[in-house]
DNA sequence: GTGATTGTTAGTAA
DNA sequence: ATTACTAACAATCA
């Protein structure tokens, strides 16, 4: 489940688990026909190494130290990392493991195997490289303001690209969308600069807010959109009284109320 | 069986 | 050259 503030939640397993403690082995699972993961040669690296510092950039969580080298994760649809003990605990559709001293271990498991795990020198390189735009919680109101109010796509296409704004996917997109009231399928280019603040303002305030409950929904408050996500809920929005419903948008199943959102 | 899925990306078209 | 849209990818689930 993950986009941004899922992601960062995942940075902070990797900082819990997997900082300043000896790696035994980094190595591949079973079943791995089709998934884009490090071969031999490159995790070799990695033996007897310590990590000493995690990044998350958009989608992407970086694991690595100063000097490098680097373990990039992309958990595509249905990735997840999770930590356990004994080999005979590994969980399922583990795709990636590391092993560090004290039989303390980090699982990729990635069922759909859309998502990957490549080993990098450099963050900022990768960064760069896959023209990524800056991360949705740094991009500043001018840059952001500056690229919907042009964009004459779907709002909802342009706050999930990728290569202008990094970290927001179809759901978090949704849950702003739904808490700005605008109809997803919008062109940004006909908001005025009032609409496009709130837009902003919203989205940092949305975001932030998944990454304090560690992309939790349970722990999101009733009244937003995503832990009510699906057709003929009420609308949570309180007073709103309408319904929600879906519709697709730029090839992603947008839910929105129809009501409150325009 | 059908159609969906919180991801990216190659190819196509404007 | 840039931007926008579609289909495809793999596996699972309702």
């Amino acid at each position: 489940m993950p986009e941004l503030p899922e992601n960062e939640a995942q940075r902070l397993t990797l900082e819990r688990e997997c900082l300043n403690r000896t790696v035994v082995k980094a190595e591949r699972g079973d079943n791995i026909a089709h998934i884009d993961l490090p071969g031999g040669n490159q995790l070799a690296r990695f033996e007897g190494h310590r990590f000493t510092e995690t990044r998350r950039h958009g989608k992407n969580i970086f694991l690595g130290s100063k000097s490098g080298p680097w373990i990039t994760v992309h958990l595509g649809m249905s990735g997840w990392l999770t930590p356990y003990d004994a080999p005979e605990r590994e969980p399922d559709h583990t795709k990636f493991r590391i092993v560090f001293e004290g039989d303390r271990r980090l699982a990729f498991r990635c069922p759909r195997k859309l998502g990957h795990v490549r080993v990098v020198e450099d963050p900022d390189e990768y960064i760069a490289a896959h023209k990524l735009g800056p991360d949705a919680l740094a991009i500043d109101r001018e840059t952001f303001t500056a690229f919907i109010g042009g964009s004459k796509a779907a709002i909802k296409s342009a706050l999930t690209d990728q290569n202008r704004i990094a970290g927001i996917g179809n759901l978090w997109s949704d849950e702003i969308l739904f808490q700005t009231g605008l109809d997803p399928a919008r062109k940004g280019s006909d908001l005025d600069s009032e609409k496009l603040d709130s837009l902003f303002d919203t989205m940092r305030l949305n975001l932030s807010k998944g990454v304090d409950v560690e992309a939790d929904y349970a722990r999101l408050p009733k009244d937003w959109l995503i832990p009510n996500r699906k057709d003929k809920a009420d609308c949570p929005r309180k007073g709103c009284g309408g319904s929600l419903t879906h519709r697709k948008v730029g090839g992603r199943t947008a839910y929105f109320c129809p009501v409150h959102q325009s």
